[in-house]
DNA sequence: TTTTTATCGAGATGTTTTTCTCGATATATC
DNA sequence: GATATATCGAGAAAAACATCTCGATAAAAA
C-alpha cells in the first residue's frame, strides 16, 4: 500500500484554496461552501469536496464548512503548523526577492540563512538573513539539521549544489533552475519551471493570434 | 472542434526539452534519442516521443533526432522564435529579479518597461528597463500593442491591476500572485503558484518522516 | 410539525494522460 | 548482400483525474 495516496494535483489545489479561504475569513465570513469555493477558483464544486475530504474535514449540509477549520485542516495536512527551517543557495536577484518574502513562513519555510559562491556577496545581510560563502553549508547544515534546501543559481551551478546539500543531510529542494536535478531517488524535488509557464503561455498565445486571423487549425501545417 | 489539441501537460515538458537540447548542443552533440531525452529528464520514451511528434519534429530509426532540428522544432511551436514585447507590473524584489533574467528573450518574451504605483520605484531604471507609475500604464500598452503581462504584485493588488492590462489590450498574463484573477475567458492567463510548489513539498516532506518514524499510514488519522 | 432547500459525500461514469506492445525501418555489422 | 539492432511511431491498455448522479441530512421556511 501506498504511503502517500493523495493525488498531485489535489496538493497543488490545496494551497490556492487555503489563501482564498484567508481572504474569506479577513471578510469576516465564519463558513463556506464546495460551490463558493469552486466558483472563485475556477474548480467544479464535486472536485473541492474531494479534495478538502483529504484533510479530513468534514461540511455539514446546508452551511457547508467553518472557514476556520478548513483553514486549520489545510494547514495541519500541509503541515504549514510546523515551520522548517531552509537554507537558499544562490543570492542573486531571484534568491534576494525570496529572501524579501514573509509569506513562506506562513508555507512552513522559514529561510535561516542564505549562501553563495561569489565572495562579493557572502558576507552581508540581506533582507536581514545573513549571507555566508557556500563552503560553509555543508557544515552548518548538518549542525542545523536543515531539512530544505531552495536553489536559486544559474543552471550550470545548480546540479553541484544540489549534490552538496544532498551530501549534508537536506532532503528536500525546492528548485528554481531550469533543469532536472539527479539525484537520489529519497530526496524530494519541487521545481519552480518559470519557463514551463512561459512555454504555456506563449504557445496559447500563438495559437490564439492564428485563430484570429482566419485559421482554425492550431497545427504546424503540412 | 478543437483550435487547441495538444495537452497542456505537453507544452510545460517541452521547454525542459529545450533547455536539455541546448545543453546537449552546447557539448557538441548532433544527434540524440527519445531515450536518452527521457532518461535524462525522468519521462518515458513514449511520452518524449508524443511530446516530440506534435512539434512535428521527425526521427529516424536508429539514429534520433538531429538536436539542432529539434531546438528549431520546438522554438517555433511554442513561437519562441518570435519575441513579444511585454509589461511588468510590481517592481518590487521579484519583480526586480525578473528585469535581471536575460532568458526570457529567449523564450519569446522582452521586458520593455515596469511599471509601479510607488512613486518611490517609479522613474528610475531597473536593469536598463524604465520604471514608469502604473497610471500610464493603460496609454502606453495600447499604442506598444502590448500583448502580455507580468504580474508581480501584492495579492491585493493583483486583480485591479490584472483588468488594467486587460482593459488596455493586453491579453495574456503571467501572474506570480497567489491569487485566482476572475477575467474574462479570452484572457490567456498562467499563474506561477509558488505556494502550490511549497504545499507538495511540505507534504511529501511530512509524510516521509512520517513513513520513517515508524507509522505506515499518511492519513491525518481516524 | 411538515415541507423545502442547500449542501454534503460516496460511488458510477467519462475523459485525459501515461505506459505498454508491437510492427516498421534505417543504419551498422557480419 | 544478409542479418542484427537501435530507434521510431501508431495503436491498445492501464492509470490517473475530473465530472456526473443521487441519496442523505441538517437547517430554514411554510
Amino acid at each position: 500500500m501506498r504511503v502517500d495516496s493523495v493525488p498531485e494535483a489535489t496538493l497543488r489545489r490545496l494551497p490556492s484554496y487555503y489563501h482564498y479561504l484567508l481572504r474569506l475569513r479577513e471578510k469576516g465570513q465564519e463558513a463556506t461552501s464546495a460551490a463558493q469555493i469552486g466558483a472563485a477558483l475556477g474548480v467544479h464544486h464535486t472536485q473541492v469536496r474531494k479534495d478538502l475530504a483529504v484533510t479530513g474535514s468534514q461540511g455539514r449540509p446546508k452551511v457547508g464548512h467553518r472557514v476556520d477549520d478548513l483553514i486549520a485542516s489545510i494547514e495541519e495536512f500541509l503541515n504549514w503548523n510546523n515551520v522548517s527551517d531552509a537554507f537558499l543557495v544562490g543570492a542573486g536577484h531571484l534568491g534576494t526577492a525570496l529572501l524579501g518574502y514573509a509569506g513562506f513562513e506562513r508555507a512552513g519555510v522559514r529561510i535561516v540563512a542564505a549562501f553563495d559562491a561569489s565572495p562579493r556577496r557572502a558576507g552581508r545581510k540581506v533582507q536581514g538573513v545573513p549571507v555566508l560563502p557556500v563552503e560553509k553549508l555543508p557544515d552548518l547544515a548538518r549542525r542545523m539539521h536543515i531539512a530544505i534546501g531552495i536553489l536559486t543559481v544559474p543552471a550550470d551551478e545548480a546540479q553541484a549544489v544540489a549534490e552538496m546539500m544532498v551530501g549534508a543531510g537536506i532532503q528536500a529542494i525546492w528548485n528554481f533552475a531550469p533543469i532536472v536535478l539527479d539525484l537520489p531517488e529519497a530526496v524530494i524535488v519541487e521545481d519552480v519551471a518559470l519557463y514551463s509557464s512561459l512555454g504555456v503561455l506563449s504557445r496559447k498565445l500563438a495559437v490564439r493570434r492564428k485563430a484570429a486571423s482566419g485559421k482554425g487549425s492550431a497545427g504546424t501545417g503540412p
